[in-house]
DNA sequence: AGACTATGATTTACGACGCC
DNA sequence: CGGCGTCGTAAATCATAGTC
């Protein structure tokens, strides 16, 4: 009666907490490229016009979905980074 | 001024570990909420105080923390038993 | 010193929920 | 209703610290 195997989910230590959709895709990190153009756009302006955003994901071969969710977490960012250091340098 | 700006933000990346007695306070945190192993707001800001880190220190633990257990609850087995005894000694007086 | 691992931080991608 | 907003997070990845 050895009973050696670990528990990777019957036992109690409950990781009921599991997440992650299986359709989820794949996080894919952009180029330099990308991120460059993606950044110069934001310093333009930090909300995108839906024919910005049509161009932007054009230019850059990404989809306007992808787009759109990088400027909320570019926003989401900035707002971070003025949390953690409320001064000015 | 902009490179000093610069440099203050990659400064981020130039990390240092948490002090020993701050991984502990957390780690039994994890640990006493392995059911639920998700710190409220309110939660998080005690902790940041306790280890002397900020919130979104506090929720990056967690966040890497949470995904490196589930990825390999075996590794963690013997650390997590570890805390188990300890809150059950600090329960128990 | 160099390879390898641990760990804190950042980057994509969503789900949940809100507002218009 | 639909679409874009924020918030909190998963998961992958990055960059460096720590260890052997």
């Amino acid at each position: 009666p050895a009973e050696t195997k670990v528990d990777l989910d019957p036992n109690n230590p409950a990781s009921n907490w599991l997440h992650a959709k299986s359709t989820r895709k794949k996080r894919c990190p952009y180029t330099k490229h990308q991120t460059l153009e993606l950044e110069k756009e934001f310093l333009f302006n930090m909300y995108l016009s839906r024919d910005r955003r049509y161009e932007v994901a054009r230019l850059l071969n990404l989809t306007e979905r992808q787009v759109k969710i990088w400027f909320q977490n570019r926003r989401m960012k900035m707002k971070k980074c003025n949390k953690d250091r409320p001064k000015d340098i | 001024v902009m490179i000093l700006r610069s440099r203050f933000l990659d400064a981020r990346r130039k990390r240092r570990n948490f002090s020993k007695q701050a991984t502990e306070i957390l780690n039994e945190y994890f640990y006493s909420h392995l059911s639920n192993p998700y710190p409220s707001e309110e939660a998080k800001e005690e902790l940041a105080k306790k280890c002397a880190i900020t919130v979104s220190q506090v929720s990056n633990w967690f966040g890497n923390k949470r995904i490196r257990y589930k990825k390999n609850i075996g590794k963690f087995q013997e650390e997590a038993n570890l805390y188990a005894a300890k809150t059950a000694v600090t329960a128990a007086q």
